[in-house]
DNA sequence: ATATATTAATTGACATATCAATCATTGATA
DNA sequence: TATCAATGATTGATATGTCAATTAATATAT
C-alpha cells in the first residue's frame, strides 16, 4: 500500500524545489555579477549587439526580452560608460539604432570570459545527459507556465 | 575523434541554459504573483509566520533569506494591511515580534492553494525522478556557486 | 489633405531588492 | 559604573524591473 512517497508530502517537496529555485536565482544573479562585474541582463544585451552591426532598440527589446523602459535606461547607461553608441534612423526617425562601440567590442570579450568561466563553476559535475535533462525541464517548466 | 559535440558548442548551450532559467525565473515571479495575488517572497515570510506563534523579525530574515531592509518593509506593508501583528519584546527592547493576525491565518490558507496550484501546473508532466533530480541539480548548483 | 492610428522611445510612478549609515538598546570590559 | 562593542531595526541611496502615460514620427483612411 505505500508507495514510494505519501502524496501528501508531494506538495511540500513541490513547495520546497520551488522556493529552492527561487533561492538559487537569486544566488546567480548576486554572484554573476559579482564574478563577471556586470549584470545578466546587461550582458545579455551586449551579446545581443556583438552578432550584429547596428539593432533597433525594439528589435532588441524583444531578442533580450526585457521591458521597454528598462532597455532604454540600461543602453543609456551603457553609452554613458562607452560601451554603445546611439543614433537615430535616417529611414525613420522614430526608430533608435544602436551598436557596440569599438570600446565596448573589446571589453565584451572579458565579460564573456567570466561568464564562461561562472558557468564551468556552476555547473562542474554535471554530466551531459543531466545537462540536457534540466534544459529541457527548464523549458518544460517555462511552456506550462506560458498559458497564465 | 568526433564526440558527441564539438567542445564550441558546449559552452553556448550552457550559456543559453543559463539565460533560459534567467528567463524562466522571470516567468515565475511573474506568473506566480499573478496567480496567487502575492509575491514569493511575501508569501514565504507569511508561511514562515504560520508555523509558529511568534517569532523576532531577524529569525524570519534568515529563514527567509531576504535582507534586513527588505522584512523591515515587507512587515510595514503586511501589517499596513492587516495580515501580520508587530510588538516590542519585553526581553529585549531591540526586538520585534512579529505574528499572524487572524485574518493574516485565515487568508494564508487561500493563497497556499493557488500556490500548490500554480506548482502543479508548472510541473505537470514531470515524473518523481524527474523532480528528484531536479531539486538535487538545483541544490548542486547552489552549492558549487556558494563559494564565491 | 487632413484627421486618426500605430509605432518607437522616453518618462514617471511604483515595487522589490541590495548595501551602507544610523539609532536605540543591550552586553562586556576596564 | 562608565565606556565601548555588538545587535536589531529602520532609513536613505541606489539598482533593476514593471506598467501607464506621454511625445514624436510615420502610416492609414476617409
Amino acid at each position: 500500500m505505500l508507495k514510494e512517497v505519501p502524496i501528501t508530502n508531494t506538495h511540500q517537496e513541490q513547495a520546497t524545489l520551488l522556493s529552492s529555485m527561487h533561492m538559487l536565482n537569486k544566488q546567480i544573479s548576486a554572484k554573476f555579477e559579482k564574478c563577471t562585474g556586470i549584470g545578466q541582463s546587461r550582458l545579455g544585451i551586449l551579446h545581443y549587439l556583438y552578432q550584429v552591426e547596428e539593432m533597433s532598440q525594439t528589435t532588441l527589446q524583444k531578442e533580450v526580452n526585457i521591458d521597454h523602459a528598462a532597455i532604454t535606461r540600461h543602453l543609456k547607461q551603457l553609452e554613458a560608460s562607452g560601451m554603445v553608441a546611439r543614433r537615430k534612423s535616417a529611414e525613420d526617425n522614430r526608430v533608435t539604432l544602436v551598436c557596440l562601440t569599438e570600446e565596448g567590442r573589446s571589453k565584451i570579450l572579458h565579460y564573456q570570459n567570466e561568464k564562461d568561466h561562472f558557468i564551468q563553476q556552476m555547473l562542474s559535475g554535471f554530466s551531459k545527459d543531466e545537462l540536457n535533462l534540466l534544459a529541457d525541464m527548464v523549458e518544460r517548466m517555462n511552456q506550462n507556465i506560458s498559458r497564465f
